[in-house]
DNA sequence: CCTGGAAACGTAACCGATAACGATTGCAGT
DNA sequence: ACTGCAATCGTTATCGGTTACGTTTCCAGG
């Protein structure tokens, strides 16, 4: 690193090439009404000097910046993915991005954080943003498309198919013999929380077994939020012989309980999760889980956003995407299973 | 999302207050100077409009922000790893974050990305910021800390043991039994790059084998860089009996490309890479490689970088972090091994 | 030579917030 | 009542860049 006084400002040039800041603009913006030979003196000016325009005074200024926004709550697993679709869909678009994040939230929950950053970019910083599991509704001057939305939402937004996924998720416990299917669910709010939720009673329905309240653990898709739920459904006398977590982070959790008091997985226990984050794979046993490419979310409400911003969006303003089941080694039959 | 016609300012929330801007910026900052009854008007005017401060506007009055930025060319699993340690290191701390991303040079260098960038944020957004793996020197009024520096340089910094890191990794394919290893570097500014090519070269020579130029392929450490190169390796009338790649992007390249040879792995070939991304656990079979904790190099260049803002560092500014070999089932011995 | 109009360029207001500074008020001490 | 000092609060310049508007320059046509 070089260190340098001052930065180069856009007076700076202008002293250099003897023109006025005004003429200095216009061409950087290449807009109409300067003769070649000042655009030329100019444009030298600025590479001897090094000038690069402010990002913040000209978003100041300007109401299109040609920047969008995401916010989210934390960085776990999830949120990468995520942002590897949201930058491969912004490439070569013209968009930049500005990933804010807030210190003092990481990895809790704190009501409103997602309208206190947004109020704070979209103020005039970026020409949109999207949210990755908001907290609640948004009131933004910019578009706002919401990743994994609040339950009844009618905003823009990019889901999986949540309630199929989960539904395949316990008809595979289901079809493997479990009976005792513990839950642990994610945080209410979002639309994502509830429909596992539904998805896994409905295929408990289905296949005529009664939903047992105490087999369900209310978490709030914080991996940490399942350790204590888990420790709780598995000391019971009767522990469930299988556990659906309605995340992979939590479901990690519950591997882990599952460690520390003995159980054995997937002799003791089966696991599965929902998400199919990068870490899933790698565990020992890997993880049974509903994958939801996370990467296409991303990429999906970048495109959507994008065309918000310009205005030329004609689809649907909410997509939902399949998701598919990853059978790996924390699933199998139970050892009391009755053979059919 | 709610649309709302126009953002709440600072000077709506004085009019609705009865008081003057300068009061309100003094209430939002607790500066000295206002009466409780005042402050309590404010507060409430601020509580009813749903103001928030511009971040734009504050920085570009402000001298400090207690914004910290972090720029990388693209974010591939290597970044999205580096960027939870910095995520970690900044918990609490009362610096914010802001990721700035362009999409042009998504996936591909563009000379001098990290100093457009910079130039753009540190003008008044930032109070410092992070480069991952740096195109060259940086100028900037601002604290920098690079993480994967430019060979040579002196600015704060922080690195894995590329060079301890790299002999481990072929003095393992060596003990193996591999005489004919290939080795596909990576971009060779990065003091990364070069380091872990002279831990290859060390750990041959120490052994008695002599490097062969040809059996070397010069990547840039975009995994797509090593695809060729893998191809004219392994397609040679003599291939090598172990390639090890400067990363494990590039390294998983490598798997691709013997695959579609019909070379097995770790059958015919063995591979070893050098970060341990994710992936690298959960591909059939798993990448050997060394791990050099990207957590980590993001932990510790945040921590530097809070320091050196705030102006309480007083260790080295370059920081280098012990690596490990991760032995999975990529590397075995070569089928025309001479057992010992 | 004069005029008209477009092209080229500068001036100044403005975006939202901050801070130096000045103005006003209240109150204790004389 | 008068002075002096704090406490409180408004005015205004300022950050860097953009743009509406006004002014100057230049050239073609009469």
């Amino acid at each position: 690193m070089i260190e340098v006084n001052a930065p180069v400002t856009m007076s700076d040039v202008a002293r250099a090439a003897g023109v006025s800041t005004a003429t200095v603009s216009r061409v950087v913006n290449g807009h109409y009404g300067v003769s070649a030979r000042t655009v030329a003196q100019v444009r030298s000016a600025i590479e001897q000097l090094g000038y690069e325009s402010s990002l913040v005074a000209t978003s100041l200024r300007r109401s299109r910046t040609n920047v969008l926004g995401l916010v989210a709550h934390s960085f776990q697993s999830y949120t990468a993915e995520v942002l590897k679709g949201v930058m491969k869909a912004l490439s070569r678009s013209g968009f930049d991005l500005i990933i804010y994040a807030n210190s003092d939230l990481y990895g809790s929950y704190s009501e409103g954080w997602e309208q206190r950053h947004l109020t704070r970019l979209s103020g005039t910083l970026t020409d949109g943003c999207i949210v990755v599991t908001p907290w609640g509704d948004i009131r933004s001057r910019t578009p706002v498309v919401a990743i994994d939305p609040v339950r009844g939402s009618t905003a823009p937004s990019v889901m999986a198919d949540n309630l199929a996924g989960a539904t395949t998720a316990v008809e595979h416990l289901l079809g493997l013999g479990h009976r005792r299917i513990g839950f642990i669910a994610g945080r209410d709010s979002l639309a994502s929380a509830w429909s596992r939720e539904e998805g896994y009673r409905a295929a408990l329905a289905t296949a005529g077994v009664p939903v047992d309240p105490a087999l369900i653990g209310r978490g709030d898709f914080n991996p940490e939020s399942a350790t204590p739920l888990a420790r709780v459904l598995l000391q019971r006398p009767d522990p469930p012989s299988a556990i659906f977590a309605a995340s992979d982070g939590m479901a990690l959790k519950v591997l882990e309980v599952a460690r520390e008091l003995g159980f054995s997985v997937p002799g003791d226990l089966s696991v599965v999760g929902f998400d199919n984050i990068p870490e899933s794979a790698s565990t020992q046993p890997g993880l049974t889980t509903v994958d939801q490419s996370m990467y296409q979310l991303g990429y999906e409400a970048a495109r959507m956003l994008k065309s918000l911003v310009t205005g030329e969006w004609d689809e649907p303003r909410q997509i939902v995407l399949p998701t598919s089941l990853v059978v790996r080694g924390s699933t199998a039959p139970p050892k009391s299973a009755a053979r059919p």
